[in-house]
RNA sequence: GGCCGCGUGGUUCAGUCGGUUAGAACGCCGGCCUGUCACGCCGGAGGUCGAGGGUUCAAGUCCCUUCGCGGUCGCCA
C-alpha cells in the first residue's frame, strides 16, 4: 500500500470489518495484557483506533518505540471480542500486517502526560505547546475558534460586508495604549508601530466610499496581561458602516452573534434581538458596573436617605450607601464574612451586611445601627425573612463599584439568583464624552476622541457658552457586554472636522492638535466624509465565553505568558549586533 | 510598579507544633499476565524541597533577601 492512510482514526466501524486498511497517527498508549498480546491506541486529529498485537515480532517493535511516536498500521479490520461503548471506534480493532515507525519520540518521559496536560504547570504547557495541543480537550478550543471565525466571516459576508486587510506596519498613534515599535532600517531614528486597532484605516475606508467593512483584525498593545487579556496581540472582529447610526450597528451584531453563540457555545441559549440597552449611568446605579452580568437577578438599590443619621461611621452624611437584597439566603455568618473579605480584596473597599432573620428581626453585621428604623428599611427594600442585604458605603463611585463586585459574588454564591447556562447580551449606551481628570482636575476625554458627541456641534456650543455642564455631554458610544464580559466598544464616529476641532477645544486642544495626532483622518474628512459607525468585538474573548474558559490563553493557539514571553520560541530574544547596526540601534544599559 | 498566592522526584500534590531514613498518585524501568480500554499484579530507579542568607541542638516547615510563575489593582481611551 503506497497511501499514507486509507482512513482516519475516527472512521472505522462495524461496516468496515474484513477490509484492508491503513491508519497513521500517534501511539498514544500500549496496554500489554499478555506476553505476546497487547492493545495499542493510535490517535490522530480525528480520534483514536485500537490496534491489537498478537505477534511476537510486532510486540518487539512496539516495545522498542516510545509512546507518542508516530506510526502507520496496515492491516485488517476485525470486530472486537469485547467492545467499548465509550469509544467511537470501540466496536472494531485493526489486526496489523505491517507496522511502520514514521517519527520516533526520542523521550520515554514527557514534560506532562498528554491527556492530562491541562493539569500541568502553565509554563510547561506553553513551552511544549505542540504537545499540549495533542490533548484533544486542548485542541478542541482551537477547533472551536476556527469554526467561530469561519461562522463570523460567513455571517458578515452575508450582511454585505467586505473583508479588507489593513497594514500591520503603520504609524505610532499618540492616544491609548503603549505601541509596539518597529525600527525603520531605511529611516534611521524612525519607527513603525504595530496597530493597536485598525481604527483610523477603517474610518479612511469609509471616507474612500467603501460602505461596509470588516476584518478579523490582529491588534497589538504593549500592556500588561490579565486572565481575559492576552499580552501583546489579540484579534477583533473589526467592522465599520457608512451612513449608519447606532441602531444600524446594533442590528448587525444582534443578527450575527446570537446564532453563533447558540450553535457553538457551551450553553446553547443566547439573548435574542434586540439586546437590552442600558445607559451608562443607569448601569452604574443598578449593577455597580458598566459590564453587568445580566444572568444575575440582583439589583443595587440606593439607601443613602434611609440610613441618614445612624451612628455607623461609613453611613455618615456625604457618603452614598447602596444595598443589594438577596432573598432566600441561608449563608452562614462565616461564609458571609468570607465573601465580604473577597469583595474587599477585589474592590478595594469594605462591604457590610445585615439580614432579616427567620423571626423577622434585623440581625448580624451592621443591623444594630439600623434597629431604630427597622420598619422603614423592611418596607423600602421589601425584605422578607431570610433576606440578606449586602451594603456598601463611601463616595458615590466607590459605593457603586463595591456594590458591583458584591452583586457578582452574591449572585455566584447564593443559589437561585443566577441562571448560569446562557448568554445574556446587553448594550451599554450614552457614555459620558468627558470626565474630570483625577490628576489634572481638568476636563478630559472620557473614552476616545473619535466618537461623535450626542447632539453634535450644537451641544458643544451650548457647553462652551456655559448653558450646560460639559460633563453631562454623552457620546454616541456603546459597549457590547455578555455575561459580565466586555466584548466590545464602538461608536458613531465624529466625521466632521469642525465638530472634531470643537470637541478638542473643550479639552484645551485645537485644530493643530487634531492635525498632528490624526493627520490622515483629519485630512480625509476635509474631502467629504460620510457619517459612519462601527464596533469591534474581541474574537479571543468571544471564543473564551463560548468555550466556557476562564483564561484567554486556552483559546489562543500559541499564547504568550503573563510577561509577554513566548517560552517555546524564546521571544523576545537578543539579536545579532549586525542586525542592530543595520537598524541604527544601540543598546544602552538600563540605569536602576 | 503595589498587593495576594504558589514553588517539594519526569508530572500533579501531601508533608501536623520545627524533630527518625521527605511520602502518595500518575509517568518511567524490569518481571508476570491472551480481551484490555484510566488494564491489573509484583519489584525498582528517580529529590541541591526554586536560589542565597539567617534563627536553632535541629529548617521542606520560622525570619530576611532574591528569582520564577499565576491572580489582582494600576494600566489597557
Amino acid at each position: 500500500m503506497t497511501q499514507s492512510r486509507t482512513h482516519t482514526c475516527n472512521e472505522l466501524r462495524m461496516e468496515h470489518v474484513g477490509q484492508k486498511v491503513k491508519i497513521s497517527g500517534w501511539m498514544e498508549n500500549v496496554r500489554e495484557v499478555g506476553s505476546n498480546f497487547a492493545f495499542i491506541v493510535v490517535r490522530d486529529f480525528y480520534g483514536t483506533t485500537q490496534v491489537v498485537i498478537e505477534d511476537e515480532e510486532q510486540m518487539r517493535l512496539v516495545k522498542s518505540v516510545n509512546k507518542e511516536s508516530t506510526i502507520s498500521v496496515e492491516g485488517t479490520v476485525r470486530e472486537r471480542a469485547s467492545k467499548n461503548p465509550k469509544q467511537a471506534t470501540g466496536d472494531i480493532e485493526i489486526v496489523p500486517e505491517k507496522i511502520e515507525v514514521l517519527g520516533k519520540c526520542r523521550y520515554n518521559e514527557l514534560p506532562f502526560e498528554i491527556n492530562r496536560s491541562r493539569d500541568a504547570d502553565e509554563t510547561q504547557r506553553l513551552k511544549y505547546r505542540y504537545l499540549d495541543l495533542r490533548n484533544p480537550a486542548v485542541k478542541q478550543n482551537i477547533i472551536l475558534r476556527c469554526n467561530v471565525v469561519a461562522a463570523l466571516r460567513q455571517a458578515m459576508t452575508e450582511q454585505g460586508f467586505l473583508e479588507i486587510t489593513t497594514p500591520i506596519l503603520t504609524a505610532s498613534s499618540p492616544e491609548g495604549a503603549r505601541d509596539y515599535l518597529v525600527p525603520a532600517r531605511k529611516h534611521p531614528g524612525k519607527f513603525y508601530a504595530l496597530p493597536q486597532a485598525p481604527q483610523q484605516f477603517k474610518q479612511l475606508l469609509m471616507t474612500s466610499g467603501f460602505d461596509r467593512y470588516f476584518q478579523i483584525a490582529p491588534c497589538f498593545r504593549d500592556e500588561d496581561a490579565r486572565g481575559d487579556r492576552s499580552p501583546g496581540e489579540f484579534y477583533q472582529l473589526d467592522m465599520e458602516m457608512a451612513f449608519a447610526t447606532q441602531d444600524d450597528v446594533f442590528a448587525v451584531l444582534e443578527e450575527v452573534l446570537p446564532p453563533i453563540f447558540a450553535k457553538y457555545g457551551k450553553y446553547n441559549i443566547a439573548s435574542s434581538a434586540p439586546f437590552m440597552r442600558i445607559p451608562y449611568l443607569e448601569a452604574m446605579e443598578k449593577y455597580g458596573s458598566d459590564k453587568p452580568d445580566l444572568r444575575i437577578d440582583l439589583i443595587v438599590q440606593d439607601i443613602t436617605a434611609l440610613v441618614q443619621g445612624t451612628e455607623f461611621g461609613p453611613f455618615a452624611e456625604g457618603n452614598t450607601v447602596k444595598a443589594i437584597v438577596v432573598s432566600d439566603c441561608d449563608m452562614t455568618r462565616k461564609n458571609i464574612d468570607k465573601l465580604c473579605a473577597d469583595v474587599e480584596v477585589q474592590a478595594g473597599a469594605k462591604p457590610y451586611w445585615f439580614k432579616l432573620d427567620e423571626k423577622g428581626e434585623l440581625a448580624g453585621g451592621v443591623a444594630k445601627f439600623l434597629a431604630d428604623r427597622k420598619d422603614s428599611i423592611v418596607e423600602a427594600l421589601g425584605l422578607k425573612p431570610g433576606c440578606l442585604v449586602g451594603v456598601t458605603a463611601g463616595k458615590k463611585e466607590v459605593a457603586q463599584k463595591v456594590a458591583g463586585v458584591m452583586r457578582k459574588m452574591l449572585g455566584n454564591a447564593v443559589p437561585g439568583h443566577m441562571d448560569k447556562e446562557r448568554y445574556e447580551f446587553c448594550w451599554i449606551v450614552d457614555f459620558p464624552m468627558y470626565e474630570m481628570g483625577e490628576e489634572s482636575g481638568e476636563l478630559e476625554f472620557c473614552h476616545n476622541p473619535f466618537s461623535m458627541p450626542s447632539g453634535g456641534m450644537e451641544v458643544l456650543l451650548k457647553a462652551e457658552r456655559g448653558e450646560i455642564d460639559p460633563l453631562s455631554i454623552t457620546a454616541d458610544q456603546y459597549d457590547l457586554v455578555c455575561n459580565g464580559v466586555e466584548l466590545s466598544s464602538g461608536a458613531v464616529r465624529n466625521h466632521d472636522p469642525e465638530i472634531m476641532i470643537k470637541a478638542f477645544e473643550m479639552v484645551r486642544l485645537g485644530e493643530e492638535d487634531v492635525k498632528a495626532k490624526f493627520p490622515a483622518m483629519y485630512n480625509a474628512f476635509c474631502y467629504g466624509a460620510p457619517p459612519h459607525a462601527g464596533i469591534a468585538p474581541g474574537v479571543d474573548r468571544m471564543v473564551m465565553l463560548l468555550a466556557g474558559e476562564d483564561s484567554i490563553r486556552e483559546v489562543i493557539p500559541f499564547p504568550m505568558n503573563k510577561n509577554a514571553q513566548d517560552i517555546m520560541m524564546d521571544a523576545p530574544s537578543v539579536v545579532e549586533q549586525k542586525q542592530l547596526d543595520e537598524l541604527h540601534i544601540a543598546i544602552v544599559p538600563v540605569e536602576e
